[in-house]
DNA sequence: CGAACTTGCGCC
DNA sequence: AAAGGGCGCAAGTTCG
């Protein structure tokens, strides 16, 4: 059963139970107390139809409503859409709504962003086009958008994606809603070590300062701006060494006594500017870090946050993340998740057998490269990226004769780019079609040197991205099918168990502490039924490293 | 003067 | 050791 859900006004709202075919079931329910009323229909189990969970859920969340499922209708559409290849086409249900009944589509103005923690207010909600009542665009929207579904070839993948993506969303509600516990007094004991004690807003803190004159002195007594890139390189250039630029990793090559002050000015500089004192103030309160999370941000399906970097928090600053007290936090990577999700695609017998291993990169060395694991990874990383600088083209053909299918699978990816075609994760996430102008560039009928050298350069930079995204988006795949099986698995087994934290391929749950042992164990159990979803009976093993810790410091 | 671009670095 | 893929953010610089 489906209830179409329409929130308005301060917790009131309209519902509309509809069969799993999405037609309507029943008359229209109006609630003045909306979150009672979805508390009250959730004990039936329904799976809740909503035009955003972004929009929707947080409110309920904050009255205390947890639901088990949803479909997300803007999830829906946005991989529709991007399975027909129209990814800059708006998503809204005004867009939806519009596109079916043939009116003009508004334009989707963009999510705003962030300033510091969120505040609950009701955001003004546009009128739909045609003046169309949003429950009935919901309900409508729905059913075209299934019967489509349904006339897809890859519709059982897709199925399941916007299932997992739905999921997600909800997970990432819950992980807003709960906030990663994050230790004030820790951050600033830790800032205080490195930088010196907290200056006055706009001054520089004494560490800083010092590392700064060092660096003047070190230049011989000319101000050298150390944030500036271009003072760095011309300063440098008065000193008769020529580099190419101020990146960390070219001045460490440089044999100049204001390298070492310098390349210590930018670590702290960094977490200065970054995760400082006002990165605290803006968005830790009360014990928690808040991200926002934005399900489907990156094409490939990884998300992304909007203010607070949340997906950026430097390591040393997991000092700061500790389970509050008689709590634990549960920290859980996929290790190489990747190269696995590579070996399941391509069904490469070799590699799956490789996959045994925790440590993938050990018996790909053993096998193939002389138990040299740094040359198997270079080799790995360079089938799924693109790379063929130094060593890596010779070590990639090493992979490519001893690992035919896989590396056959993302080079035809590759190839599938060069040429401008679209590829697809394995549930059906689609790449982009490239723009315009890269069709302007590859297809250019100028036969000048300079013109075909761009042509060539624009065509390999797309299937790089292309090659990538095969991977890259399955394995989104599978990290949503795995949110959507762990939050349903905590909630069954693990009491007071949350998500806390996502990051493209690690979670955090923090839990009561006696559950943590039962929260380990549905970790794995979940990473087992997400390969079985997405990638049905694979022989590729997907190990999930989980480990209850106090402190995410503390995790491996 | 603010907008747009560039640079560099944090995470996977 | 670095470079291949994906991001967000902030400070400096240049553009309009």
């Amino acid at each position: 059963m489906f209830i179409a859900l329409v929130p308005h006004g301060e917790n009131a709202g309209r519902l509309r139970p509809l069969s799993a075919a999405g037609v309507p079931t029943g008359p229209v329910i109006e609630t003045a107390d909306l979150a009672a009323t979805v508390a009250e229909w959730e004990r039936r189990g329904p799976r809740w139809l909503w035009s955003s969970t972004a929009e929707v859920y947080p409110e309920l969340l904050a009255r205390g409503v947890r639901v088990e499922r949803c479909l997300d209708l803007w999830h829906v559409e946005s991989l529709l859409l991007a399975h027909q290849g129209r990814h800059r086409e708006p998503r809204g249900l005004g867009a939806a709504v519009a596109r079916l009944r043939g009116l003009p589509v508004p334009e989707d103005h963009g999510p705003r962003k962030r300033e510091s923690q969120p505040t609950l207010f009701e955001p003004e909600r546009e009128p739909l086009p045609g003046d169309e009542d949003p429950l009935e665009a919901v309900v409508a929207v729905h059913a075209e958008r299934q019967r489509a579904l349904a006339a897809l070839p890859h519709a059982d993948g897709l199925r399941l994606l916007v299932a997992a993506e739905s999921a997600s969303a909800l997970a990432a509600a819950e992980m807003t809603h709960h906030g990663l516990p994050w230790r004030e007094d820790v951050h600033d004991e830790l800032l205080t070590e490195l930088l010196g004690p907290r200056p006055a807003n706009g001054v520089r803190p004494a560490r800083l300062a010092e590392l700064a004159d060092r660096i003047t002195a070190a230049f011989g007594g000319r101000a050298v701006n150390p944030d500036a890139p271009a003072s760095i390189v011309r300063a440098f250039g008065r000193e008769g060494v020529d580099v190419p630029s101020a990146r960390a990793w070219v001045l460490k090559k440089v044999d100049h006594p204001a390298v070492a002050p310098l390349l210590e000015y930018k670590e702290l500089a960094r977490l200065w500017v970054a995760h400082g004192w006002s990165w605290l103030d803006q968005w830790v309160s009360g014990g928690r870090f808040r991200a926002d999370y934005v399900v489907g941000g990156v094409v490939s399906g990884r998300w992304a946050t909007r203010g607070g970097a949340a997906l950026q928090i430097p390591r040393t600053l997991r000092r700061a993340v500790v389970a509050d007290p008689g709590w634990a936090l549960v920290a859980a990577d996929a290790s190489q998740l990747e190269p696995r999700v590579l070996a399941a695609l391509s069904g490469d017998r070799r590699l799956a057998e490789v996959s045994a291993d925790d440590d993938l990169y050990t018996t790909l060395a053993a096998d193939a490269f002389d138990g040299d694991r740094g040359r198997a990874k270079v080799a790995m990383l360079s089938a799924m990226y693109g790379g063929t600088a130094g060593e890596a083209g010779a070590l990639l053909a090493v992979l490519r004769r001893r690992f035919p299918e896989a590396v056959g699978y993302v080079e035809a990816a590759a190839v599938a780019g060069e040429q401008g075609r679209m590829v697809r994760s394995r549930l059906g996430r689609t790449s982009p079609p490239p723009s315009a102008a890269w069709h302007e560039v590859t297809g250019s009928a100028d036969e000048g040197e300079e013109a075909v050298r761009q042509g060539r350069r624009a065509a390999r930079d797309w299937g790089r991205f292309t090659r990538n995204f095969v991977v890259q988006a399955s394995a989104a795949d599978w990290t949503a099918a795995l949110l959507g099986a762990l939050r349903r698995r905590l909630h069954q087994t693990a009491p007071g168990a949350h998500l806390v934290f996502f990051q493209h391929d690690e979670v955090l749950v923090h839990t009561p502490a006696e559950s943590a042992d039962v929260v380990c164990a549905e970790i794995t159990a979940a990473g087992e039924e997400a390969s079985r979803l997405v990638f049905g009976r694979t022989p590729v093993r997907f190990p999930i490293n989980a480990v209850a810790v106090e402190c995410y410091a503390d995790a491996k």
